[in-house]
DNA sequence: TGACTTCTTCGATATTCATCGAAATAGGCT
DNA sequence: AGCCTATTTCGATGAATATCGAAGAAGTCA
């Protein structure tokens, strides 16, 4: 994980709708969801949300299977996984990051 | 913490030049960086890096502190925490996510 | 094959974003 | 006051984004 990837992965999910769909789709969990089901469960056209959930898929955060004429759609938990490892990572790096919730009394 | 705000951080910082500087504010850990600082180091002109600055403040990630003229520019840990507490919440809410720290050994 | 379902790609448009130099503001020193 | 340093705001421009309907693939079943 460098630098790149992770703000291309951040950038994906810094999206109001984006950000539903992955939240919808790990809520779903391991069973997934189609396509069409996340386009009725949050209303939005079949081609917006076609170009969303490209963008999740491209960054590795979300993974697609056919079943039959219909895609499920998965959130990838070890992408996700990794970019909030980066994050900590580089919070926790150099500084004395423990986070006592005591040290930045501004 | 709620979605839109999450998305606003995220967006914030799903920036290379933006996840830079923060990067760096946080390796600069409790001391911080002026901008002057942050703009020599990242070789940036200095109204862009205002512009940037800004985005990363207006969402809480960054705070700044006056000394004299030169401002001082800080990570501000708590609302990353926050941040990364959100992602994980969300992962881990309904799915069986308990993700064992055995799948994504970085 | 032909029809049907499911989803993606194709334009097209309005909005937002990133970038920069020049000018303006904030604060402090002599 | 006058000057100096540090940073922001202004204005402008090219690129990327979000959005949508219509048309095009991909796949299945009778």
């Amino acid at each position: 994980m460098n630098v790149e990837m992770a703000a291309r992965q951040l950038e994906a999910l810094g999206q109001p709708t984006r950000l539903g769909l992955y939240r919808t789709l790990v809520r779903a969990g391991a069973a997934g969801l189609s396509v069409g089901a996340l386009q009725e469960w949050h209303g939005i056209p079949a081609s917006t949300l076609s170009h969303h959930l490209r963008r999740l898929i491209d960054t590795g955060l979300v993974t697609q299977e056919r079943q039959a004429t219909t895609l499920i759609c998965r959130a990838h938990y070890p992408s996700m996984n990794a970019l909030v490892g980066y994050l900590v990572d580089e919070c926790c790096a150099d500084a004395g990051c423990a986070v006592p919730s005591s040290e930045t009394a501004s």
